[in-house]
DNA sequence: ATGCATGAGGT
DNA sequence: CCTCATGCATA
């Protein structure tokens, strides 16, 4: 009856995105971070006929691991930059459908080429940090900034959320999603403080919806198994995901999307090099 | 700032 | 069912 009919105005995001602009955000991309990647060794058979040893013994590490508190185990550092991460020998000389005589739109230095330095670590991370510094400069919020995209009349680009501006300014995306945002966030940059110039800005504001969604919570003991579970196996079957869910007294469907949050932590680029 | 969730696109 | 980009809700 009132599950999920209308959230927010979901405009012109994922779902239309013309892949004659950026270097395809998935399948492309996906093929060359594999190719790129060092090993994917074994952790899939040798599990496969102890089953409940391996429930047993991961939970026995975690509480292990938690009697060392963090000395080491898992494999994420919430300080560990990607510098190291220059893992990109894949020359990026493929993906310009140049859009060049495009200039004049935007202001000659928005979504154009996307060069070496547009896929380094370290100007993303260059880039990032001037981005937030200048929006605050601003005046303007992250959540500001994320509606005021729509704005731009971007083919391809509607708004954003608070919390992926946030992600972006810190870092906690893929490597890929950073070089994808980076080219509209500047071009919103540009256009901002040249409004800024002339006379003021105009925010933008959208409805307010009905419908709350309830965010599960998952208590501090059952997310140290699920991490000496994940340690162990990051990928479990769908019948192994059952069987820890049945013992940590979890919904099934929680326990899969935990996992696949978790891998995806794991890709974010603060994270993924250092472990 | 971050945890859990959704949906599109791919296997 | 997965991966990925994103977002709502919340600490």
């Amino acid at each position: 009856m009132m599950s999920m009919n209308s959230k927010q105005p979901h405009f012109a995001m994922h779902p239309t995105l013309p892949e004659h602009k950026y270097p395809s955000l998935h399948s492309s991309s996906e093929a060359i971070r594999r190719a790129c990647l060092p090993t994917p060794p074994l952790q899939s058979n040798i599990f496969a006929s102890l089953d409940e040893t391996l429930l047993a013994r991961a939970e026995a590490l975690a509480a292990v691991d938690i009697a060392v508190s963090q000395g080491k185990s898992h494999p994420f550092k919430p300080d560990a930059t990607y510098h190291t991460m220059n893992s990109v020998p894949c020359t990026s000389t493929s993906t310009v459908p140049l859009v060049a005589s495009a200039a004049a739109v935007v202001g000659a230095a928005g979504l154009a080429s996307i060069c070496d330095s547009d896929t380094d670590p370290r100007e993303l991370e260059a880039f990032a940090e001037r981005f937030k510094q200048r929006r605050i400069k601003l005046g303007v919020t992250q959540a500001d900034v994320g509606s005021a995209l729509a704005n731009l009349k971007i083919p391809g680009v509607g708004s954003l959320s608070q919390s992926t501006i946030c992600r972006f300014e810190s870092l906690t995306l893929s490597h890929n999603n950073m070089i994808a945002l980076k080219p509209i966030l500047q071009a919103w940059l540009e256009e901002a403080e040249g409004a800024q110039r002339e006379k003021m800005n105009k925010p933008e504001l959208f409805n307010g919806g009905e419908k709350k969604r309830k965010r599960t919570s998952i208590a501090a003991p059952e997310k140290r198994s699920l991490e000496a579970y994940f340690a162990v196996q990051p990928r479990p079957s769908s019948e192994k995901i059952a069987a820890i869910a049945e013992k940590l007294d979890l919904k099934k469907n929680v326990v899969r999307v935990w996992f696949c949050n978790q891998r995806q932590k794991q890709k974010r680029m603060k994270f993924s090099a250092t472990y």
